[in-house]
DNA sequence: TCCCTTATGTGTACATCGTACATTAGGTGA
DNA sequence: TCACCTAATGTACGATGTACACATAAGGGA
């Protein structure tokens, strides 16, 4: 068997391991590429990285996975295990129970906000099953499908966008070894009164001087959802 | 002048250009990098091709610029010079066509919503416009500085998080040159199948077989919006 | 006119990346 | 025991970002 890109990833993985003397094994590896990516973000994952934390050659992996992008396909399937998807609830909690465990799952995986364009399509077995949960939620309201893949994606696009903002920010202050939301409008004040002197953004600039909850991700994460949720639930009138 | 990270991009940009036998500019650079990652996507940029269009030595650029982020930023800058900001609307109108014109702007620049976490952040002087736009448009209702800015932050993180996937499949697509869903559809199919044989995604598979929208990605982009939007009106009742 | 300062672009070089390809080594069934 | 398959190795190549020392040309002061 050469790991060839015709027969997906997905199906390869479902072939019982078929022999001898096994150092690696995908799970291994997706164990190991996700730790360094969690420790030091996407940018630290490299083939010959990865392969040195496993204590094997650098292309050893390559039996696996048919490259980087490959790999990071496998790393989102696994960390996907660790999604509590909800049950027993109505279409709104589901919803929003999705959302909020989502977000934990890209505050603990910073990198998972950060992936390149393919990696973030990979239509893995896990996500599948994200899909499928939302969708079954919205089941039996009497919507159509487009619409209902319609507010699943519409709901997935906020948390995704909002996730993405956050976790570049997140991503920039552990680079800078920053720890407060001060700190980093500390680093960024400079460029910001260059900014403000211009005298272009006095709207900007009242916010940040009047602001009291810059720094409450949560807050401004429920906000924008509740928003969603609130509009979904009165424009399609369920 | 040697080009450091100390004094900000946009502070060195309105130095007047000191002399002599101009050969290169920050402008004539973010053009050139902007053609080829509007015809070739983003992993296309490249410090060498970017000179080579340019004529010049690969070196050649780090004079107005300190490295690939600083302008991957200033690409960031140039095209929402084309971006068209709202005048004389309401809230909503304003927040709508900002959300429509932005769209709008990652459709023609698909790596817009492809970018790494550090250029996402990037706080360019035109960037700042869109801001100060918006905020401005939700001043004078009542809102607290905070909803202010959350409200915005929440309706540009469903814009990006939307336009992330739409140009994600674009950028697929045009990798694979496929000019169609169905031609798409067709790529995926033997994946697809093999996810659906397993059984586990029966209201996905009802989706796929029934749904008649699965391209229309305006009318998926609009209703997301408009929900969002309906429920910023009736949870802050403005 | 000449030269000298200074902004501008060049050339070379290096570490690091993804991965192609040919090769070795270890375990199994006959 | 031996042939065979497959997991893992080793070597190598082209491409990338960018550091650093250098060449060059314009324009002003003597």
């Amino acid at each position: 068997m050469s790991t060839d890109k015709s027969t997906s990833l997905w199906e390869r993985l479902e072939r019982p391991a078929p022999a001898p003397r096994q150092l690696l094994s995908p799970q291994r590896i997706a164990t190991a590429a996700v730790a360094i990516a969690d420790a030091e973000g996407l940018e630290a994952i490299t083939m010959r990285r990865l392969a040195a934390e496993l204590s094997v050659a650098p292309m050893a992996p390559y039996r696996y996975v048919s490259g980087k992008d490959d790999l990071l396909e496998l790393m989102v399937d696994h960390v996907y295990a660790d999604l509590r998807l909800p049950d027993g609830l109505g279409w709104r909690e589901s919803l929003r129970a999705l959302a909020m465990s989502t977000r934990e799952l890209m505050l603990d995986h910073r990198w998972l906000a950060q992936l390149p364009p393919q990696a973030k399509l990979a239509l893995t077995p896990r996500r599948m099953a994200v899909a499928e949960k939302a969708l079954a939620a919205l089941d039996g309201l009497g919507l159509d499908a487009d619409t209902m893949m319609s507010v699943f994606r519409g709901v997935d696009a906020y948390v995704h966008g909002a996730m993405s903002y956050e976790s570049a920010v997140s991503a920039l202050m552990s680079e800078q070894s920053l720890s407060s939301g001060d700190e980093l409008r500390g680093e960024l004040a400079p460029l910001m009164t260059w900014h403000m002197r211009t005298g272009r953004y006095p709207t900007f600039q009242h916010y940040l001087r009047t602001a009291t909850r810059k720094d409450d991700a949560r807050w401004q994460f429920d906000l924008g959802l509740d928003c969603l949720l609130d509009g979904i639930a009165a424009r399609l009138d369920i």
